[in-house]
RNA sequence: GCCUACGUAGCUCAGGAGGUAGAGCAACGCCUUGGUAAGGCGUAGGUCGGCGGUUCAAAUCCGCCCGUAGGCUCCA
């Protein structure tokens, strides 16, 4: 039996599936050349695929926001003329004589007689049946479910959000289709709340959060996806960098440092150029050499495990570096801080035996869980992300052995380990498969966080090898990790994690210090210096503002100690505190108040 | 890279169906000496993203480019 919730998302789903045909009905009254591609529900409403043929320019019709309109408004009156949904199975002759016009149906057709191929263009087991769901004069391709009748969806709790282009099946190769994306609710207040939330989440988004904290900008003239940190996001860094370096000192992590660009030739070897080309940045020829930017840094310490015989005495070598590097997004996939063209990665190289894969491997999966109850992180999904048969010799690495071998290591140090994590296939790195962290943006598109990858195909590229206890040589494998991510990534993260709300520790400003009068200058003078000293990171206010105005100043910028000082502080050595959640505390000795400070600092504690 | 939309002062945004622009905040100056989220007055600040075209005249119309947003593709 089904939870109630779950029945509910069921009928949502219905709900949602026959909005969009609903909405195919109407594009395709208004624009009777519409070709149809498809229109699933998704997870707060529906979108349905059009080919509008080409306009008199010759080029692709499109729609336009104004389009949008109309078409909504055409929805509301197929809604209100209650028809009912009828279903019916059809033969595939049958079917190809209903949709003969509509050459994208005809493929999915195709696809189903054929088996194998769901309307996504996806692999699949079942037994084909072709059927149809009709209501109105409209009758489309599909396997359902559906609501009984269209007066089910609400007229005034759905709205059609935007137009994207979109690649028939997802494939850049195929043609582009135009999508029109639309939100689906039970009834208006839902709409409402839906959209409300929308507006909560911009307020979060780390872009207007960096802007409004001051921690990093964009500049046009030097590009995009090259950010700038400003002085409060350069201090954020600074702690982050300090938090990995003492984490993976007390793990036995040593420190290397690598150029920024290196010869082609390493990069062939790699396999970087032939897997990866197509984001990095084109070369630089100098006396007849070509030099590439990096994208990654695990060549450089590749070669600096080889740089001399090791012994499995040598064995794990963890080789950690904050490298910068440099990727080439295509223009239309940046995304503030998310998704950039310069990095700085928490990476490190572990190189170990097999036998001592498991442990190693596990080992990094634990830190994650460290770095996780720091940032008082519990929204995440572990994905393993393995290859996919298809993709060998192209995207991945040609040695079908290695795969399944490495992704068998993988599985079970996760299942000893007891770790849950979602097996996905075709998400694989080109050397290896991988156990990645996901996250979710505020505006709620997924990330990899961090990462932790098996690299069986570079070791061997690069020829390296150790002595083993019987005096043999033995090839190591590879694990590559940024549990940290990239600090663009990670402080983008932060942002809108702690909505700009940052713990004591990695807060840029920890306190601001507000006299009261001109009168008290001076002591805040002297409390500036002391906190200073007490490694407080503070900032006296002095401007000609008054008090209120300071205290909102302070307030807006998210920092969470306020000192007001006036003539009681100054005569009895205490500061008047302020906490950025609006709790006082008066008459408090600057002693205790360091002190308590410094504990927080140091124990990176998420408290005020 | 592709589809759609947007781009006016440091920031948030008005305005403009062709006649070289306006507010609030921020900045600066003066007044105000004020106990926990904006005290008052004033000053300065923009060839309206860039380059071309149409026009007597372009911020406004057209084209191209750059950047940003929401998607697609791709991804740490």
């Amino acid at each position: 039996m089904m939870k109630s919730n779950e029945l509910e998302k069921d009928q949502l789903y219905k709900l949602r599936h026959s909005a969009a045909h609903v909405m195919a009905q109407a594009v395709q009254e208004l624009y009777p050349e519409a070709k149809l591609g498809i229109g699933p529900p998704i997870d707060t409403g529906f979108y349905y695929d059009f080919d509008l043929g080409q306009g008199e320019d010759g080029k692709p019709r499109t729609f336009t926001p104004e389009d949008l309109e109309a078409i909504e408004k055409r929805m509301r009156q197929i809604i209100g003329g209650k028809h009912t949904f009828n279903y019916r199975e059809v033969s595939a002759d049958e079917a190809r004589e209903l949709f003969k016009d509509q050459p994208y149906k005809l493929e999915l057709i195709d696809g189903l007689v054929q088996g194998g191929i769901d309307e996504y263009g996806n692999e699949t087991d079942e037994t084909p049946v072709i059927s149809t769901y009709r209501h109105d004069a409209f009758e489309d391709l599909c396997r359902g479910p559906h609501v009984e009748a269209t007066n089910k969806i609400t007229g005034n709790a759905f709205k059609l959000m935007n137009v994207a282009g979109a690649y028939w099946r997802g494939d850049e190769n195929n043609p582009m289709l135009q999508r029109i994306y639309g939100t689906a609710w039970r009834n208006k207040k839902e709409l409402k709340q839906h959209l409300k939330m929308l507006e909560e989440a911009k307020k979060r988004d780390h872009r207007k959060l960096g802007k409004e904290l001051d921690i990093f900008v964009f500049d046009e003239e030097i590009g995009p996806g090259l950010p700038l940190w400003l002085p409060r996001g350069g201090i954020i860094i600074e702690e982050l960098e300090k938090l990995a370096k003492e984490m993976e000192q007390k793990r036995g992590y040593e420190r290397v440092r690598s150029p920024h660009l290196s010869k082609e030739d390493l990069f062939l070897r790699s396999g970087h150029l032939p897997y990866y080309a197509e984001s990095m940045y084109p070369p630089m020829e100098m006396e007849g050499v070509r030099y590439y930017i990096k994208p990654m840094n695990c060549p450089f310490h590749h070669k600096i495990f080889g740089a001399r015989p090791r012994s499995y005495r040598d064995l794990p070598l963890r080789l950690g570096e904050y490298g910068t590097c440099y990727r080439y997004e295509k223009s239309g996939e940046l995304f503030g801080l998310m998704r950039v063209r310069s990095m700085q990665m928490n990476d490190a190289h572990i190189y170990c035996s097999e036998a001592q894969f498991e442990q190693e491997f596990m080992a990094v999966i634990d830190l994650y869980f460290d770095y996780f109850r720091i940032f008082d992180i519990d929204k995440y999904m572990m994905r393993f992300s393995a290859h996919h048969k298809n993709g060998l010799g192209k995207k991945y690495v040609d040695n079908e052995r290695l795969w399944l071998q490495t992704e068998g290591l993988v599985r079970r140090a996760m299942d000893n380990g007891g770790v849950s994590y979602v097996e996905v296939p075709d998400e694989a790195a080109f050397y290896g498969p991988k156990i990645d962290v996901q996250v979710w943006s505020a505006i709620g598109r997924e990330f990899t966080l961090a990462t932790n990858q098996v690299d069986f195909a570079q070791p061997e590229s690069f020829e390296l090898a150790f002595i083993n206890s019987d005096g043999q040589e033995e090839r190591p494998l590879c694990i590559h990790r940024a549990p940290l991510s990239t600090h663009e990534r990670m402080v983008g993260f932060l942002l809108e994690h702690y909505a700009g709300k940052f713990p004591v520790w990695l807060s840029p400003d920890q306190a601001r210090i507000i006299p009261i009068t001109e009168a008290h200058n001076e002591y805040t003078l002297q409390l500036e210096r002391r906190l200073k000293e007490a490694g407080i990171r503070t900032k006296a206010d002095l401007g000609t503002d008054r008090m209120n105005a300071k205290i909102r100043q302070a307030q807006l910028m998210q920092i969470p100690y306020m000192l007001v000082i006036g003539d009681r502080e100054v005569e009895n050595n205490t500061v008047s505190l302020r906490r950025r959640d609006n709790t006082r505390q008066n008459d408090l000795p600057v002693e205790e108040f360091i002190a308590t400070v410094q504990d927080r600092i140091a124990t990176r504690s998420g408290e005020l």
